[in-house]
DNA sequence: TCTGCCACTTGATAATTATCAATCCTAATA
DNA sequence: TATTAGGATTGATAATTATCAAGTGGCAGA
């Protein structure tokens, strides 16, 4: 974008580091501020009728309630630090303002959207297509890649919180790991081992039309 | 936006009849046209090991595939007339360069984009938050409003349809509108009776942060 | 009017997933 | 080193959801 409306952006931002497990924004309230996640994580969740789900995590350097900012409507989740984390705050009202000046920073807005969107798309499908032990599959397959495809790698994630991403109880996140033995994946506290990928791509199935994040 | 953009857009795209059962486009397939329904219904469906799902029906004057056209990526649904309906395509190309020259555009494809997101959202809470009766009651009182809030009103597409949108099988569908009947609730065919609102409220608890698709 | 197709329903059963209770393990702290 | 809190695991059971196999019924086309 245009560095001048960067500079203008940044003057009415705001950089401050919360502390573990800080409430940032409330699933219902009024979007004020789009979020950046500069340093450490955010987890993003939604409830109803006193269930919980975690939606996303949110890392550097990811933002988040962009499209409720654009919109000017409520959030549809709430965001909680998972650790002290460092975030930029830039008031929805600026983002909106530049978004109308300055036409790179549009394209960028509405390309991070686009993304979103698709994104989201692919975890309907997940959840609708496959069973959670698929799920457990293909989210292992991905981690690997994130890890330049070592053969041992370690969970950035809680299982009870990774089971609330898979849509599954952490009881039966503990099933799915072992049932996952005959396949080659072994689970030590936060240490997986593959050791039989084919196999296991055989069970998971990825297809890119829902487990590639860039396609 | 700009008349003059808006006749260039229209000077290349193609107006279309076709009839029921056909694909229009195929999960996987390149976006070369952002397909707009100015009659008729579309379905959007998912695809993975032989199951499939039904993502989401779309009736004047929707549009979809946005993203994909947007990003330039591969669709991740696909799409089938469910009726005889008439679409207007426009070349992804054109709407890209569209974007670039007129914010009026460029706005309305942001809040275009940002809705469809929310709404992805939106239904991923339902999923994971809610059981199939839980999804059907909150159904029957969505499109009890879209009926003007009518004690009678009709159901717009098929069972195995609604089945599926909701993440269930027919059978189950079937046997959920049976439970809802202490709650007030009578399908018979297409006509929906909802002769208890009060009840079926009470177990449906429906919030705007899931079942407004305006908010 | 008849026929056949297909959605819908129903019942029986199986698979999947959740819940509850108890215990294990680990890591932080006194 | 001992203590303890909370996540993780395990087992038993229940609830939810899917599958399979018959039916039933309505509607379009012959």
């Amino acid at each position: 974008m245009e560095s001048g409306n960067f500079g203008t952006l940044m003057r009415g931002a705001y950089v401050q580091t919360f502390p573990p497990q800080i409430e940032l924004v409330t699933e219902g309230d009024r979007s004020d501020f789009l979020h950046i996640v500069v340093e450490g994580t955010v987890e993003m969740l939604a409830s109803w009728d006193n269930r919980d789900t975690t939606m996303a995590i949110v890392r550097p350097l990811g933002t988040f309630i962009l499209a409720a900012t654009i919109r000017d409507a409520p959030y549809l989740m709430s965001a909680r630090t998972m650790e002290k984390s460092r975030l930029v705050l830039i008031p929805s009202e600026d983002v909106r303002d530049t978004f109308e000046r300055d036409s790179d920073f549009a394209r960028a807005v509405v390309a991070e959207l686009a993304q979103c969107y698709r994104a989201s798309i692919k975890n309907t499908k997940n959840l609708k297509l496959r069973s959670s032990l698929e799920r457990l599959a293909n989210y292992i397959l991905r981690q690997q890649i994130e890890s330049e495809g070592a053969r041992v790698f370690e969970l950035d994630i809680e299982k009870r919180r990774l089971a609330s991403i898979l849509g599954m109880t952490a009881e039966n996140l503990s099933r799915a790991i072992k049932t996952l033995q005959p396949y080659g994946v072994k689970i030590e506290g936060s240490r997986v081992t593959v050791s039989n990928q084919k196999s296991l791509l055989d069970l998971a199935k990825p297809t890119p039309l829902i487990d590639d994040p860039t396609c």
